[in-house]
DNA sequence: GCGATCAGCT
DNA sequence: CACAGCTGATCGC
């Protein structure tokens, strides 16, 4: 196969079919409405938010994928003019609504790009899926999404948090409830708030948009004075933002996070500053049994802010039980933004056997994201 | 003026 | 210190 004919979350000209795994802007950057360097194949809810996302986009240029099959395409190499034929399939990566994983075989193998994914306990339709996919083509190759590849990096199944979030809005009943959440992602957290409270809740026109196109009716409003819960974008999300609220209303913020600790404080004081990832470790290293679940799973750092451990990426059981599943031949972090980046080898290798050495990164790249395109194979 | 890149913030 | 995602400044064409 010759490199890059196909790319994946990389925009940049010179491949023959791009893929888009999900709308968000860390892979879709590059991207644009004036666009127009190939066919761009992605989920049918991906392809619904293109015009919202990008007003002026060729939607011609769209393929959507349907789930869970797989399709054929033959490509035209631009070297040698030559038809080459390969086989794809998107599967449900359980990141954001339309996002999805690429797998991938042809005349170069079978390799599997995850894009950003969570692997907790709702994903039995997508385990099924990939399960029997490659059960008939293992994976040679698997990109994976390491974002929290490091034992430090353990939380529970999203669907455990609903019912705490519930809770802390239920022991607020005459406050104002603001929940950070970002453009895209987080929305079966509000969906199933909503349901235990049995209340709508509030989005930015934008995100009421949005929601609308995803689906949801009758629980999202913009109208301040149906409820007191309000879904806020998380730049706006802060201390300070609460502390100015509270001199017109008592409000508190929950902010859902895959991060246990808090990077910053407030007014200095230092006893807010978090110190959870080193409890966590520790309690890790100092027991060989099984690792400690929902160990602070929701934290009251302030007065009005509290955090919850609600990750739309895996966490690092999460990620080992995959790669069990997956077994692949040999396998590659796409996620190199970290200092504590880990290569996932460093923990899982031995899964894919000794070809290649485990290798323990301690720099941190001199590139923020990662080079998404496919290498040559 | 536009896109790409980077610094900064939560 | 640390993540992901967004905003706004800056640079180069």
């Amino acid at each position: 196969m010759e490199s890059g004919l196909i790319s994946v979350d990389r925009w940049k000209r010179g491949s023959e079919a791009y893929f888009l795994t999900h709308m968000h802007s860390d892979n879709t950057r590059g991207l644009c409405s004036k666009w127009s360097n190939g066919p761009l194949f992605c989920s049918p809810t991906t392809a619904s938010l293109f015009p919202s996302r990008f007003p002026a986009f060729d939607l011609s240029l769209i393929r959507v994928v349907t789930l869970s099959s797989w399709i054929s395409l033959s490509l035209r190499t631009p070297a040698s003019g030559d038809a080459f034929t390969f086989h794809f399939m998107a599967i449900d990566a359980h990141h954001c609504p339309g996002s999805v994983m690429f797998l991938f075989r042809g005349d170069f193998g079978c390799f599997l790009y995850t894009g950003d994914f969570r692997w907790d306990s709702e994903c039995d339709d997508a385990k099924a899926t990939l399960a029997d996919a490659i059960n008939h083509f293992p994976v040679d190759v698997l990109y994976l999404d390491n974002t929290y590849c490091n034992p430090i990096y353990n939380f529970p199944s999203r669907h455990l948090i609903a019912p705490l979030v519930a809770d802390i809005i239920a022991s607020h009943p005459s406050h104002d409830i603001i929940i950070g959440v970002d453009s895209l992602g987080k929305e079966e957290l509000l969906v199933r708030i909503s349901r235990i409270l049995n209340t709508k809740i509030w989005v930015w026109p934008e995100r009421l948009h949005t929601m609308h196109l995803l689906g949801f009716k009758d629980i999202f409003t913009t109208d301040t004075t149906l409820t007191r819960v309000r879904a806020v974008p998380r730049q706006s999300f802060s201390i300070q933002t609460l502390v100015e609220l509270n001199t017109m209303c008592p409000t508190i913020g929950i902010m859902p996070s895959g991060l246990p600790w808090v990077k910053r404080t407030y007014g200095g004081d230092a006893n807010l500053s978090g110190s959870l990832i080193t409890a966590s470790y520790n309690a890790r290293k100092n027991t060989n049994g099984p690792r400690k679940k929902n160990l602070q799973t929701v934290h009251k750092f302030h007065d009005y802010m509290y955090s919850v451990q609600y990750s739309d990426h895996s966490c690092f059981e999460e990620i080992g039980d995959f790669i069990k599943l997956v077994q692949p031949k040999s396998m590659k972090g796409i996620v190199a933004s970290s200092s504590c980046y880990v290569d996932p080898l460093y923990y899982f290798g031995r899964i894919c056997g000794t070809s290649q050495p485990p290798e323990l990164l301690l720099m941190r790249p001199q590139q923020r994201r990662g080079n998404k395109a496919i290498p040559s194979c």
